[in-house]
DNA sequence: TATTATACTAACCTTATGGTTAAACTAATT
DNA sequence: AATTAGTTTAACCATAAGGTTAGTATAATA
């Protein structure tokens, strides 16, 4: 028998996150996929029967994905000074690399948190050889040594996650107020990521 | 002559804020929205001509919100310390008081960030008395007085947005990953403000 | 070569939805 | 009382879009 193929799902689950990402769940148009996965629309159900499942699973992707890479980084042997030093850099060019990653886990974030979580926490416990657990341990261990000044781990944790997203949120938002047209992206991510070090480092180390 | 029912039009466009804050502009129902103003689906066209228009108003008034709470707030004889101190507490009690507010800003500046420059730049410029670009300049000279560490008053803006726009995206996210359910939302704004401003006193003031 | 299970398509179905229309209602004006 | 103009509704329309179906192509197996 010819062998299911693999080629095409991986094909259907690319243009889904593209089209997912520019246009969010309600606005992705299953034909658009299909145009973009260059196959009949009939496939799209035969491989994810519903437009719901066919987003969950490019959701999982996505999470696995991004938490994959931050749990590559940590590991019990870091120090907040490398953390701090590291983290944005490694997450800002990732999502410069991957934007539309970020789109639907921001639209996710925002319009069902709920929903969001459950599909979160599983990948983050599978995807974080690390795991999550532990780290907020690490950073309460940091603190009760006088290694850093933020006390509560959860806000150590956000400090550092804001600041490195934000640059692509934001990116509009200061055009539109600065009337500055940011036209060198990778001088703009280059001046993101010292700023963001610098106010973490200078912020919350000790 | 009956006079132009203004009431009507105050509750449709709150019904529609509610519904494409909820709903992303593509998942938002017209139908929904007349229901939430309690009329019919017909006058949402009498008043707004189409969906698209009722959308761009409905923004229009989410960027005229925001940012004239935030322009009530600069002005030129504020201090950098006095700024870091008072302005994420504003923003974040403002945004907790109008969540919607954010949902409807933000899935725009990911989805169509070219359209909704254009849209902000008119608003903040009307409705910040005090304007940006004097305040851009008075970061600069903060800078250059060596009140400052952060030399780009551009970074030195995004910054402080970005801690105080977290607070509200990275929620669910921190829940997730901590296993932590956040259940007194009070004391959790109430602590993610002391850490923000925190942090960006020790991080960009000198 | 006949069989069979998988991979795939064209055409179709149903419902939901943005938008329209024609008529009714309301209240100020004459 | 009759007119007039803005306001509101019920019923309708066209089409877009998720989902289905029936059938075809392909290739491994017997």
């Amino acid at each position: 028998m010819k062998t299911n193929n693999p080629e095409t799902k991986e094909r259907i689950l690319q243009a889904a996150q593209k089209e997912f990402a520019a246009r969010g769940f309600a606005g992705a148009r299953m034909e658009a996929i299909a145009r973009g996965a260059a196959i009949n629309k009939a496939m799209l159900f035969y491989y994810f029967s519903s437009k719901d499942n066919l987003y969950r699973t490019v959701l999982l992707g996505v999470f696995s994905e991004i938490f994959g890479e931050i749990g590559r980084f940590l590991s019990p042997t870091l120090t907040p000074g490398l953390l701090l030093e590291k983290f944005p850099e490694i997450y800002i060019r990732f999502i410069a690399r991957h934007p539309d990653l970020l789109r639907i886990m921001v639209f996710d974030l925002i319009h069902n948190p709920e929903n969001v979580t459950a599909a979160m926490s599983g990948i983050i416990h599978d995807k974080m050889a690390f795991a999550p657990q532990p780290f907020l341990e690490l950073i309460t261990k940091w603190h009760r040594q006088g290694l850093i000044s933020e006390g509560d781990p959860l806000h150590f944790m956000m400090n550092i996650v804001a600041l490195s997203i934000f640059s692509f949120i934001g990116k509009p938002m200061v055009e539109a107020i600065s009337g500055i047209q940011i036209k060198d992206d990778a001088d703009f991510f280059r001046k993101r990521i010292a700023s963001v070090v610098n106010v973490l480092k200078r912020g919350m180390l000790k």
